[in-house]
This record gives C-alpha cells, structure tokens and sequence, in this order.
DNA sequence: CTGAAAGCGCTTACAG
DNA sequence: CTGAAAGCGCTTACAG
C-alpha cells in the first residue's frame, strides 16, 4: 500500500462505482441502492477512508462548526459560557472550536484573514469588541458574527448589564457602616477586550455616592485576575483603614482571595469585612458569599440558538439582548 | 456589487494580471515583480478579499493550525497546559484549535473521521487514550498525532509519573500520627480518559502501608472535580475519626476546599489537618499548601516542540517522556 | 517575472 | 438509482 492518504477515487476504484455514488452514499441523503451502499461501505471500513473535511467544503459543504473567540480559558466565567454555547449547538449537531487569544500577537494574527477562524460557519467573539479590534472598524467576515459578553450596535449582542450588577452591589453595601472599597482587574481603556470591570465600578460608584458616601482613589484597587489579588488587596485595605470595611470583589475569585486572607488574619467575614462578589459560581453557595449573579450559562446557550438561526438564513434586524444581574444574598453581606 | 463573496479570479480580472499572479502575492514566496505585486494589493486592501482558507489547504496549503482535544476547560491544569502549548507553537508560527469533550457524545463525534479535528497539520490529545478510545484501538489520522498527561506505547506521549506523586506524598504524610485520608476524582475504569487519580492513588497506599501503615476503603473519598468536594470530604473525615488527621488532597483545588473547610470548622491546618495538594498551582504557595510539583508548563512546551518537529518531517522512533513530580514542602505538612 | 493549464479532493445538478 | 462532467477556490510546476 502506498503511503498517501486514500481518496475518494480509491474507494470508488475499489467498490467497481463512480466518485459521485461514493460521494452519495457518505452523505446519506440521496437515494442509493441498498446493495451499492452497503458495498461502498465495506470497502471505506476495510480501508479506513476517510474524506478531507476541507475538500469537502470547498465543494461546497458546510463545517458545523462555530469559531469562538475568547480571551482565555481557565476561569469558570468561559468554562460556564462556553457550556452554554456548546449545549445548544450540540443539539443541533454543530460544534464549537475554541481559539483563545492568550498574547497579544494572536490579536494580530485575528487581524489575518487567512486564518482558520475564519474557516467556519459562524463566529462567536467572546468579551472583545470588533469596532476597536479592528482599524477598519468592521469584522473581517462574511459569515455570521456574534459577540456575548460585549455589545456593539452592529451586531448580534448578548450581554449583561454590569453597570447595575455593580449598582446592586454598592446599593447593598452601603447599608453598612464603615468605608467601601472595590477590587477590580487591570483593563486597557478602549482595548480590544471589553471593559465590564470598569462599568461595575461605574455602577458601584453610583450607588457609593447617591447615599451621600465616596469612592476616593485609593479604595480602589486594580490587578490581575487571581485569587491572590483578593488576598493582597485585603492585607492593604485592613492595614491603611482598619475595621470594618465594605468590599466589592467584582468577580468571585477575589472573593475567595479575601476570604482566605481573612481567615489568615483573624477576621470575621461580615463583622468586620462586608465582601460582595460578583458571579454567583457554583462554589460561592457553600463559602456563603453575597453576589451578583449573572446567567452566564443562559448568555452561551442565548447566543448560539442567534447563531443557530442566523445559520438558517435569519436576515432580520440586529439583536442586542441584554440580562439583568441580580443580588443573591448570604452570608458575607 | 454582488452578494457573493470574491474569488481569487475576481482580483485578478480586478488587477489585470492572472490567477496565478494573485496567488502569488497571496503567499509572498515567489518573485513577483514590485509594481505588479503593488498593484494586486491595492485591489485587495480596496475590495477587502480573503482567500478561503479551505480551499487553499484543498490545492495543497499547510494549516498551521494544530488541533487540541481536551476533556475540560476552565481548570488551572489545562488552562497551564495549553499556555505551554501555545507559547511554543507560536514561535513557530503556529496555533492552537481547541476542541473540548464537553459530553460523552462528543467523544462518539471523535471517532467520526470527517470532522474538523482531522483537518488540521497535527492533534494533540489531552488526557486521553486512543487505545480505549476507538474500538480499533488505533487512532483514525493520516497526521502526528501525540498524547499530553497520557500514554501509550503507540504515540508520542508526554506525561508525569504519577503514582511517583502520590508516592511522595504518601511517604511525607505518614511521617505524621494519626490515620492516612486521600481524597480523588471518581474515574471511569479503562475509559477513554487517563486515570491519573488513580495512579496517585496507587502511589499514596505503596508509600503508607511500605511504612506498616493501611489506607482503608473508608479513608479514600471519591467525588467531582469541585472546591466543594475537598469540603465536603473533610467534614466527613472529622466527623467519623476525629483529629489529627493527614488528608493527600490530589489535586489542589480539594486542598482549596479542604482548608475553607477547616476554617470554617475552626480546625488548625498542620496542627489537627496534615494536608498535601498535588499540582502546585500558583496560589498554593500563598495559602502555604504543601503539594506535589508537576511542571505542566513545560509538558506543554515539550508537546509542542515535538509536534513541530513531526511535522518538520521527523520520522524517529516513538518518544515516551516521562516527567518527574517533586514535594514542595510548605506549611500544611 | 507571469500566463495558461493541470491539479487538489470533494459535491451536485444533469442526463439517462 | 447512477455515471460523466462541471464546478468549488485555490496552488504550483511548466513554459516562455
């Protein structure tokens, strides 16, 4: 046997039928002879043929396959998404192919129209935003494009309204005696990437002020997104200001940081820290952490049932959806 | 303008020159003379063209792209992984194409040959094993294929001893009084995945009873791969046995749970819980979480540079790399 | 340096 | 039901 992958010629050669029969039968809507099928069958089992997915498209077929796009991978937020997403387009026998942009120089690579995001039948972009990403301002496709987790009047959106979900958080908090604070990531200012931490500290700092009370600079704390950021951020907060203070993790993860610092140091959660985070992830419930849910699930799922009828030729109008947050209270708050 | 999208014979009746001209500027090797190349650019930066990328690779074009199956996202383990991955395969110009097997039916659409895992230069499988995974036994690809956190006599593979980790954390923990726990992942036997829980297992009661020490069935706790696991896990140990005790958590994040759980429980790590993780993840070193070190990093960059060279055309025998895990000695034992 | 042509591995009307 | 043929959008020797 030769050392070149088996073609649909070969297997046609060898079942004594034309290409286009062979062509029929593994695509199994036309009407083939019973016998012809099952002939053309044996021989692609006996020889493993399998047919090059890219010729195949070239030819015409489609991909069933969803490009996304996101930031990273390793944090529950996409895991959570990316669930959502794969679910719905599961049952419709599509699938998602993930391509995280985890440098700066994949951003640029994105730019690249040559590039096998661009290969499939739709792409979803995860918390980027394609009027920034871009210089010429629009996306480089001619296939569906969706964004979730970002919003732009130009396309189908699926998003979340972080400003209230910060607004819920300093509403409650403010209840409280004591200074508040926030903890937020780094974002850059008008990036490619979406900045939701910075309209949750909008939010928040709406709230802070409309009862009368103030968000000075330095209660504001910005790094990256770790657990130890949580940690590093408390250690500050408790040694400038003392107790007790009113802290606004606006993402879970800091809040787990901030309760393992508290813990370290001795101090009560919800005597003499007040901590609301933001996410509502699954192990919050049992740690009892006051936050903001966000249905992330529900936005993946959302966004591909969009893609999906896009998919199927659906030309109306462009869709932003937006969810509402909500304040899930518990222990720490 | 139409409604379709253009063709590579559209910019060249644009440009005046042949197809064969615009193909040649499109991949930039062959000469082209200045003017004429100057001249084709500007047509495809006015109309916006893209070559599909499909249909390139059908002429006979690399991909570039390197397809990564994986069980999960959203953990520390993969997260760290494919960061290893990807920074390698980059600097060659490459890129990673993930493809989660986010339910068991995905696992059946693996086994189909003509799905868009296949279409790319190489795969890269995470966790699993192709053995169990295809009723052949073998798996269904013309391209190098090559298992990461996997073995097989067959592939490539890059993996970590680990019944030498839990070996070692056995061996540190029975340095201490009180009973051996260990609590691990639920695994599938002879599955499709790996089951790296329970070689760390076999390691743990090696090193316990070589000491004269016994691991009960009592004392293995089997759950999700959750925070809440390593809580949940921990109440039932002090409920039934009281203290000291000496838990080999097996993966960090029960550690996580386990010392939430402690402190909760108002239990003294160290001092009433002996605790070994395995991971050494980054935040382990802050919350002082003695663990077991696997450099998962580097197995991803030893993956990658592998792969690189197959596709260079390397046809040296199978390499089986088997990396070493090593004690990090911190507070919790 | 560049055009005309053959070829990549498929699919799909079009006949019969 | 099935073969022969045209076509998908590219690339790449082959000439000149």
């Amino acid at each position: 046997m030769s050392d070149r992958r088996l073609t649909i010629e070969d297997i046609a050669k060898l079942s004594g039928v034309s290409r286009g029969t062979v062509s029929r039968v593994l695509n199994g809507n036309s009407n083939v002879k019973t016998e012809t099928k099952e002939k053309v069958l044996k021989v692609i089992r006996r020889t493993g043929y399998s047919p090059q997915v890219y010729a195949r498209r070239t030819a015409g077929a489609k991909s069933y396959t969803i490009s996304i796009v996101l930031p990273m991978i390793g944090t529950d937020f996409y895991a959570r998404l990316i669930k959502g997403i794969e679910e719905k387009l599961h049952a419709e026998w599509h699938i998602p192919a993930l391509f995280p942009i985890l440098s700066r120089e994949r951003l640029v690579w994105l730019m690249k129209p040559d590039v096998p995001v661009y290969d499939y039948d739709g792409i979803i972009l995860c918390s980027l935003v394609p009027e920034r990403l871009f210089p010429a301002g629009y996306f480089l496709s001619d296939k569906p494009v969706l964004l979730v987790d970002g919003f732009s009047p130009s396309y189908d959106s699926i998003y979340v309204d972080n400003f209230l979900g910060g607004y819920l958080a300093g509403n409650h908090l403010v209840k409280y005696d004591g200074p508040q604070f926030i903890i937020l990531m780094k974002e850059e200012k008008r990036g490619p990437f979406i900045e939701v931490f910075t309209d949750r500290l909008s939010g928040f700092t709406r709230a802070v002020t409309e009862k009368g009370g103030s968000l000075p600079q330095d209660h504001i704390f910005r790094h990256d997104l770790s657990m130890s950021a949580g940690s590093l951020a408390l250690r500050d907060i408790v040694q400038k200001h003392g107790l007790p203070v009113n802290i606004f993790a606006t993402c879970d993860l800091y809040a787990l940081g901030i309760i393992e610092e508290a813990n370290r140091l001795g101090l009560r959660i919800r005597k003499d820290i007040r901590l609301v985070g933001f996410d509502d992830h699954e192990w919050t419930g049992e740690l009892g952490i006051t936050t903001i849910h966000q249905p992330i699930e529900e936005m993946g799922r959302t966004a591909a049932e969009l893609m999906l009828k896009r998919l199927q030729g659906d030309k109306s109008a462009v869709r932003n959806i937006c969810f509402k947050p909500e304040l899930v209270i518990r222990d720490s708050a």
